[in-house]
DNA sequence: TCTATTACAATTGTATACACTTTACCTTGA
DNA sequence: TCAAGGTAAAGTGTATACAATTGTAATAGA
């Protein structure tokens, strides 16, 4: 357990969203209360505290008397998701093209730089996938505002679940790198309002593509179950 | 206590909630568990479960072992939000373009002309107010995702104790009117583009407005309190 | 055999008791 | 008078016990 936050509940939420994360609990999954304050060693009470935070994030799921679930997103809300993150995530680049600091705007040439190599060599599709979300990340914080910060950051942690399985799809990542040269490209020339368009078609784009994955397999949730995806898809 | 929501966490939450948009708790209030406890007649069990959930929605600030306060926006952060705010009701504006049903569009024109004949003639301006909020909220609304909607409302909540002092500035109302005119317009003649440009500058020159009046007035957060305002303006 | 009803088990919601941390005040010394 | 330390009071964090609700399964009736 972390020794960060110094209360157990707070221990318990991180160590719960981890689990979801990881997929060891799957969307759709029961979290009852009493078997993960076994699980975990300690009482109820800092469980229900954590699950309670966790459903005010919308990870899970929870109504009155009965179990809370791991959130199931149906197609519709996926995509409505990446709809509003799409808007975000233009928000912020719009913004910052004009605000990211001569360090952080390196930093971020870095990432993208590192991911090109990372697809020429046909390195580990898993440090791709990295990179790629620590290139969205960068262009998130680079925008200077706190508050979007938290709020996208907040949608994006509801759809990483899912987002990382969108690169098994045909041709994806070289059409994700291409996009990401473009969005650079606006960067650099200081054309916000490109940045915007290219960024928001692009998240867009990446939940389309994920749409079609799900569609194309009739993948139900728990098949994106890390553990039941492995082996099929060396990831 | 509504009788809505089964359980009494959610009620001490909602009396919570109207108690901070009511300003019978200031920000920068503490929310002490036993107190509030004793007040709702409850134990602290439910009152803790309300803070969390409160905290989690960014309405009270919660620290471990030190007690919970009404969420203190300094005018940085009253910015940010507002910036945030302005790029997700753009957005809303941009889809409800296209998205809004017939119904929501005539509902939204109804609104929009009983403001104009509050604001001809002299009406209360409490609820001019409530009809600019309407305005926002069915825009917000005509959007047809509910995660776009759910995260705007999410924020707006954030700065509602704070929006509705905007109009106290002089010339705010005849400018909010015209503004709101002519989203109206580019609604109507289905240009998009144009809708979201609108509000996002309208909704940012709000915050603007009120960060100016905050300024001007040498306002902390108290001086927001209904009950400390009431009297010198007549809202 | 199927359905409905009823009793029981499992699980959540709430209250209370206790432990630990922080805060405030008071004492004590210079 | 003021600073420093300590002690008590107040408040939060957690555990446990109990109440209330829901899911389940068994039984009775058609």
């Amino acid at each position: 357990m972390t020794d960060k936050d110094p209360t157990q509940a707070g221990n318990v939420r991180l160590a719960i969203e981890r689990e979801i994360f990881n997929g060891l609990l799957a969307p759709g999954d029961a979290l009852e209360e009493g078997r993960l304050a076994g699980r975990f060693g300690v009482s109820r009470t800092p469980v229900r505290e954590a699950i309670t935070q966790l459903a005010q994030a919308g990870l899970v799921t929870k109504r009155a008397h009965k179990r809370a679930v791991v959130a199931a997103l149906d197609p519709e809300t996926l995509l409505e998701l990446f709809e509003a993150l799409s808007e975000l995530e233009g928000a912020a680049a719009f913004l910052s093209t004009t605000r990211m600091s001569e360090a952080e705007r390196s930093e971020l040439l870095a990432i993208h730089e590192a991911a090109a190599k990372n697809l020429r060599l046909n390195g580990d599709p898993n440090e791709y996938a990295d990179l790629g979300f620590a290139f969205h990340q960068r262009i998130v914080s680079g925008c200077h505002n706190k508050v979007l910060i938290e709020t996208t950051e907040w949608l994006a942690l509801r759809v990483l679940p899912y987002r990382r399985f969108q690169v098994v799809a045909p041709g994806r990542l070289q059409r994700n790198q291409s996009d990401h040269d473009d969005i650079i490209s606006a960067i650099v020339a200081r054309d916000a309002a490109e940045a915007r368009r290219l960024m928001q078609r692009h998240t867009l784009e990446q939940g389309d593509a994920l749409m079609r994955f799900i569609v194309l397999n009739k993948a139900t949730h728990t098949d994106f179950h890390p553990a039941a995806l492995g082996k099929e898809h060396p990831l």
